[in-house]
DNA sequence: TTGAAAGCGCTAACAC
DNA sequence: GTGTTAGCGCTTTCAA
């Protein structure tokens, strides 16, 4: 006597049912040119009736892999613009679909840092990792390369000459520098650079970009240089300090939170921003593009960094265990009024 | 001779080093009270020695479960403020984490509504869903029901008297009611309404609780009341038109980015947000958050949603087959300078 | 080209 | 309290 159908169509419901065994309806579906035309079209056709889909456990089980990526989440940071973390998501979960992985998404609660990759590594609950929180010694990188645990990081190992993990990141230099020549193409030789206190190596980087292009165009940077926290208020305090001081003329921001700050003070000063002082940010947030002025800000490539990680995924996966592979990209400038003398 | 260890360690291998069955080392982890305190003791023991952890796979096909709850995600919108999703995936991510899921996220791409819905339930690939889209006639919740999975919906049911499902919501027009008081409670007397034009039954909500308030204040509302798409041109226009012909003190608005509309609008005619002419919006975007004059915005509970939905996703998928349940959450203000007269 | 057998690692049911 | 048996649904040998 047959089986209750309790609740979805298994294989053997398929191969019962199309007259063939288990075997050829597998085949049928992983190894589709064994089959002869006549049986994989009858197969085929059993499929699409019983609305037939594999178990994913069970193949989980005999694949010993889940086709699931692993990225932990932060928590939001109230109070600030930077993070595009949603856009990002977004862009991670449409590539890997298309590379036939789903995203698991676990949270970095705690005090240990690698304690939520660790669980879900023993419990083969993921195939691999995205590490989003690359900065200096970083200490999942670390923990994942020890452990043998396939993974990408979506940033640069800041310390490692020769890194041992694969990345890619976008290149904050050449943000910073695009936004500085184009500000130089809009007349300003006066171009302050506001950056964070505690600097980061992504906050040194992008540092360099204005820099590198101030010296370039043979412009002075002295006294044009303020660096405080990541935070509206004390940006809006600097950039009122270097006006008094320095009379720069546009400002370059690590950030769109410390734009904000500098928007802030050329509002107080009644300085109309664009056709007085030109301001551009970091990171094309919502704040840049939903600002009334309209804020100019470089806006990193994140759909084609998603691609790419999902790419050097898929290949780690794959068993292709390449080296260890780099990738940068470049950002682009979203030129909006804040920038524009018009 | 001993298999080869070529991975993790299994429920065999625990067994084996603490010298029990494979069984009591399942209800070591599963059912601790059936086993005698040393061997419990002593199996914990092996089992933290060997770093071991449950296949996830192996008890997933066991249990026809995956623990796992399905999201789809949109793209973010670009030039809006509205959507805090980053705050909301979290904030599920974290609750889901303490009763034992995790967050699968799938994009919604493509035409029909409810595929990625399908593929993945007829994989059992999650055990149960969080609908987020829920609109009039909502088309997944729909599917879901009749194919009978386990869903909750972050968002009311606003077609059906008795819904077939459950939800947890925010009330909206709680929130637009607190914004309301709050300006009132300001020494404000003509307070403006900017409202979305195709008024979605959110739009409707939000809008009544602005109406009801000024009604029990015996406060006036004709010509107070705009209504325009969701963008900040559009919002900066009305707001303009609405200084024009019925001189309002404060507007309640919709969504943060109609806020930004009306605050261009006063940044434009010199008017100083707070001071001269109050705003509040919908939503405490990171907008609200950031921008330098603060706007004052209504903030749904959005860890209290998290929570409840997983409560009740575990009661559902506990068996607890209980009736359906809705749950309205009240939403608090974030009072910031763009309200405050100080 | 197709079929039969084995087993991935786990837990529910039943014996002891 | 603990051990034995069976089987979740799939894919990978190997044989026909």
């Amino acid at each position: 006597m047959s089986k209750v159908q309790t609740g979805h169509p298994t294989l053997a419901d398929v191969a019962r049912l199309a007259g063939v065994s288990r075997q050829t309806v597998s085949n049928a579906l992983n190894n589709p040119d064994l089959l002869r035309a006549d049986t994989l079209e009858r197969v085929r056709q059993v499929i699409e009736e019983l609305g037939y889909s594999p178990n994913r456990a069970a193949r989980n089980l005999r694949m010993r892999s889940s086709s699931l990526i692993g990225l932990r989440m932060h928590a939001v940071q109230e109070g600030t613009a930077n993070a595009a973390m949603d856009r990002f998501i977004h862009s991670l979960v449409a590539a890997s679909e298309q590379a036939g992985y789903h995203v698991l998404l676990f949270d970095g609660v705690g005090e240990d840092p690698v304690t939520g990759y660790a669980d879900l590594l023993r419990a083969t609950a993921v195939d691999a990792f995205v590490v989003t929180d690359t900065f200096l010694g970083n200490p999942q990188a670390k923990w994942l390369h020890e452990h043998g645990a396939p993974f990408v990081a979506f940033g640069r190992p800041w310390d490692a000459e020769a890194p041992r993990h694969s990345w890619v990141d976008v290149d904050g230099a050449a943000g910073t520098r695009l936004a500085t020549e184009h500000l130089v193409e809009q007349g300003h030789t006066r171009i302050a650079w506001l950056g964070w206190r505690h600097d980061s190596p992504i906050g040194q980087d992008r540092r360099t970009g204005w820099e590198a292009t101030m010296r370039d165009h043979g412009l002075a940077t002295d006294d044009l240089d303020a660096r405080v926290l990541d935070s509206v208020e004390d940006a809006a305090r600097a950039a009122a300090t270097l006006l008094d001081t320095a009379a720069p003329t546009a400002f370059v921001c690590a950030s769109d939170t410390l734009a904000m700050g500098v928007l802030h003070t050329l509002w107080i000063r009644q300085i109309a921003p664009g056709r007085d002082v030109a301001v551009v940010g970091f990171d094309d947030s919502q704040v840049a593009q939903v600002f009334p002025v309209g804020l100019t800000s470089v806006r990193q490539p994140l759909e084609d960094v998603a691609v790419e990680i999902v790419r050097i995924l898929s290949s780690l996966l794959g068993g292709r265990g390449a080296q260890p592979e780099g990738v940068l990209l470049a950002p682009t400038l979203a030129v909006r009024e804040s920038s524009l003398r018009a």
